[in-house]
DNA sequence: AAGTCATACAACCGCCGGAAT
DNA sequence: TATTCCGGCGGTTGTATGACT
């Protein structure tokens, strides 16, 4: 078989910056996503496949929701972690817009501590407060990209803000009986609506 | 105002399972 | 049937940012 093409290449790692990003949503626009270690080549991205795609799933994939959890996201959560455990992706299909890697982080930023607190039996008084210090940022702006410095406010929020199509990539969105397992190349049809 | 600590999140790594050959 | 490749998953790490002293 044809070995990938990511080798002798020197691979960049790290935080993407918004060029990377961009190369990544033009390509895939155009092209949809058929192999994702040869396709960051012809994308002009000097990236793994693993790279490019997770950066893709987590990130830049239309849909996708960043910023402070609901409660009641917060309680499927708990909920779903108590029956089946850290099966993130598995949580995550309940979720639409989030992924995998958003739950999971968010899990252990603030929901294992609340769950620890809680099985230590804390009052109950505890409130179900969000990461504090941030605002809600999804819905308001509607610039295509943001500014270069964009380590913090997704780049894509206004790009997910306006393509509501459901993804059934990976994780999340659509809501799928628990085991089973989305198919990302399912959803690589539906990426027409994403190119409108 | 500067230094230190804690937190949140993006990204990487290694492993596994399924599909293709 | 065995082997190889790719995508997906969960765990972990690195770093930027904010809070605190």
């Amino acid at each position: 078989m044809a070995k990938s093409v990511e080798k002798t290449v020197a691979l960049r790692k790290g935080a993407w910056s918004p060029e990377e990003d961009k190369k990544l949503i033009a390509y895939v626009k155009r092209y949809g996503i058929w192999n994702w270690a040869e396709m960051a080549k012809p994308a002009g991205l000097q990236r793994s496949g693993k790279s490019c795609r997770l950066r893709w799933v987590n990130y830049l994939r239309p849909g996708i929701k960043h910023g402070n959890f609901t409660k009641e996201e917060e309680q499927t959560i708990i909920d779903l972690h108590e029956k089946i455990g850290n099966r993130w992706s598995a949580i995550a299909s309940r979720l639409p817009g989030r992924t995998d890697n958003e739950i999971k982080n968010h899990w252990h930023a603030h929901l294992r501590k609340r769950f620890k607190y809680d099985l230590n039996a804390l009052p109950e008084s505890e409130p179900l407060e969000t990461s504090s210090d941030e605002t809600n940022q999804n819905s308001s702006s509607g610039i295509d990209f943001p500014p270069a410095n964009i380590s913090r406010p997704s780049i894509l929020e206004s790009y997910s803000a306006t393509s509501t199509d459901s993804l059934p990539s990976s994780s999340s969105n659509p809501p799928v009986e628990i085991e089973e397992k989305p198919n990302i190349k399912g959803f690589i049809g539906s990426l027409d609506n994403f190119k409108a």
